[in-house]
DNA sequence: CTACATTGTTATCACCGCTTACATTCGAGT
DNA sequence: ACTCGAATGTAAGCGGTGATAACAATGTAG
């Protein structure tokens, strides 16, 4: 019976599944990279060989999950029509929903973002996401959906209601039924302020 | 030349002061109660005679934030006119105004709203926030110019949009010119969305 | 097969939040 | 004015944390 190899395997990988799980269940406060090299079973300070500081994690974390959003975003604009309406209410059902099912995560990933010194690839990431919406309102003007004007200005309605409803999800004490009356109503909100 | 008095006078009020200011200056993962007793003059342990814990602290600091915003939401409505516009913009800018110079106070005031074990005095002071928006939008009913229907329905955009553009105005990497015309266009957007 | 890079370990530091037992001061009731 | 309990502060110590440095085992390219 061989014992526990000195190696890991892939040490930096379920570091990180570790951590996005124990983020999951109890919260960003209770993250330790000691507790996490117990359950991953090495000893203290074989953690800061993937990464160096606590930081360093957390910000890959957060990196994993603009990935992951991003992604599910392409996924739900690659199934909607070509209607606006229908795009626009993917779009927001689609962010709502990882906002719902990953909200440690997301808090980590715009936590993140608002410091000083992030990663580069951080900030790419969230422009990525930026790019998203703006891409979507261009459309719709070209469509005609949507009242012509600056793209740049155009779009900040658009963003300020994807945060705004994930950030009522999560904090705003609404039922199920509530919630889902809710982003229909803003949805139903946000195209007749779109509306030309 | 008496020495320092075995009795701060005021530690608690003390204590609060410093841990705002650390927060709004380096963070709320800078925070230690240790270094607030040391900036404070007093030893490690003293703190502990006024708040049990460290989340205690952090608790009564939120509270004072909302407090705080709640009272300049109240002076603002007081200062506006009568016109439903001038209002929900001056409501919407307050906001915006208290979450950009008060950034870290916010996200503790919201972090700590959605933990189960919030004190009851947190819950009460968000649902007084919940209270403003909805009686804005229901005195716009009252005067027309917002679409009749459900309040509770009705209300949920105008929260999103502020929850929204401070969500925005905090990690959007925006200029304050593109800040401010955002502001515009998302309140102008909203008017034309509650317009019956 | 050897030399080097990678990955893990051990040991140690300084710091943290929290608790317990003890010291000082304040203030209310006589 | 005195006393005595409540409020407030101190000292010491526990277990936990993130970080680092020195050392050991393993993988791998030449």
């Amino acid at each position: 019976m061989r014992a526990r190899p000195y190696h890991h395997g892939d040490l930096r990988a379920a570091l990180l599944s570790l951590a996005e799980q124990t983020l999951r269940e109890r919260g960003p406060a209770e993250l330790s990279l000691r507790e996490l090299a117990r359950e991953a079973g090495v000893s203290p300070a074989a953690p800061s060989r993937h990464f160096k500081t606590k930081q360093a994690l957390l910000d890959a974390l957060a990196l994993e999950g603009f990935q992951r959003l991003t992604t599910a975003l392409d996924a739900s604009l690659e199934r909607a029509g070509e209607a606006f309406g229908d795009r626009l209410s993917g779009l927001a059902r689609t962010y709502l929903d990882f906002a719902i099912t990953n909200t440690a995560l997301l808090d980590l990933m715009y936590g993140r973002k608002h410091d000083p010194d992030a990663t580069a690839e951080l900030v790419a990431a969230t422009h990525r996401l930026k790019n998203l919406a703006t891409d979507l309102i261009e459309s719709g003007q070209r469509g005609g959906q949507v009242r012509p004007g600056p793209v740049e200005r155009q779009a900040v309605p658009l963003m300020v209601a994807l945060q705004g409803l994930t950030a009522l999800a999560l904090t705003g004490g609404f039922t199920q039924e509530q919630l889902d009356q809710g982003v229909d109503e803003t949805i139903a909100f946000i195209l007749r302020g779109y509306a030309p």
